[in-house]
DNA sequence: CGTTGAACCTGTTTGC
DNA sequence: TGCAAACAGGTTCAAC
């Protein structure tokens, strides 16, 4: 589910209320998910939150500075495809697959529920944080375009390398096909064939669409909702995730799908030729 | 190196 | 209506 407008939009949420506060429990349901749920438990209670961040669909939970050598620095934690991070109160009935509390000293709860359990979580040093994180290519909101058109030199398809997380932090099956249509750029092609046009125009549609979509909070296609619970309104604008079959909204033609990198792709066959 | 398919797990939708 | 298959926003790994 969440791509990177969701996880901005629920790192943004959680900035408005973390900072500052301190950790004072962890309790856990499944665990299968969480690298080292010992440490979890052990390593979190007594530590305050400094900041949060993101990186790519990862969000880092900072934690303030504590005497010990290697001491953990930081709760990493990766949605998947059905994970929620929201703020409640402790009164209030755990939705079903909940399965990590953290009680905080505001008498709120954090919670990360999960049905699939496709997500990860991890208290990480330094090192380990640099593990996970550095494997990640560049952001989409932030790469030049000459670095941009460097990525576009592989031979890959085009769609594949947007979903690269080596090549481009953060995005995921519904903006890749978004960019793609906004670029008129079929995504089956081959990333080093597309003419310099094309990799412009896909820079720019890929930029369009992320900053339009975390302005919006997001796409909230079964169950995405940010921090504070609430869905987000990008999906409404989708033009052509999903739509398999419904005109085009530039020239009308019928919405296609077919598989790219095994994932379902939605695509015009008239303004985006193979 | 690039591509495909399977695996992880649960819920919902589709088709017979 | 019932049941099975297909499919879902993500990542990783093995095999070709």
């Amino acid at each position: 589910m969440p791509e990177l407008p969701e996880v901005e939009t629920v790192a943004r949420g959680l900035r408005t209320f973390l900072p500052g506060r301190r950790i004072l429990g962890v309790r856990l349901g499944k665990s299968d998910f969480i690298d080292d749920p010992a440490a979890l438990e052990r390593d979190l209670p007594g530590r305050r939150i400094a900041g949060v961040e993101r990186r790519a669909k990862f969000i880092a939970i900072r934690l303030e500075k504590d005497g010990a050598a290697q001491a953990p620095v930081a709760v990493v934690v990766h949605l998947g495809m059905t994970g929620q991070l929201t703020a409640h109160r402790p009164e209030q009935p755990a939705e079903k697959h909940t399965h990590v509390f953290f009680t905080l000293d505001d008498g709120r709860e954090l919670r990360y529920t999960d049905p699939r359990r496709f997500g990860r979580m991890l208290v990480a040093d330094e090192r380990q944080l640099e593990a996970v994180l550095g494997r990640l290519g560049a952001d989409p909101l932030e790469i030049s375009l000459r670095e941009f058109r460097r990525l576009a030199g592989r031979r890959m398809m085009v769609k594949a390398l947007l979903l690269d997380q080596s090549a481009l932090g953060g995005v995921g099956n519904i903006y890749a096909d978004e960019s793609l249509w906004r670029a008129r750029v079929h995504p089956r092609r081959r990333a080093s064939a597309l003419k310099e046009a094309e990799v412009r125009r896909l820079y720019r549609g890929l930029r369009r669409v992320l900053t339009a979509a975390i302005r919006l909070g997001g796409s909230t296609i079964s169950n995405y909702r940010d921090a504070e619970g609430r869905p987000g309104e990008f999906q409404l604008r989708h033009r052509v995730y999903d739509r398999e079959g419904e005109h085009c909204f530039r020239c009308g033609a019928r919405i296609r799908r077919c598989v790219v990198a095994g994932r379902s792709s939605f695509f015009c066959p008239r303004c985006q030729k193979k």
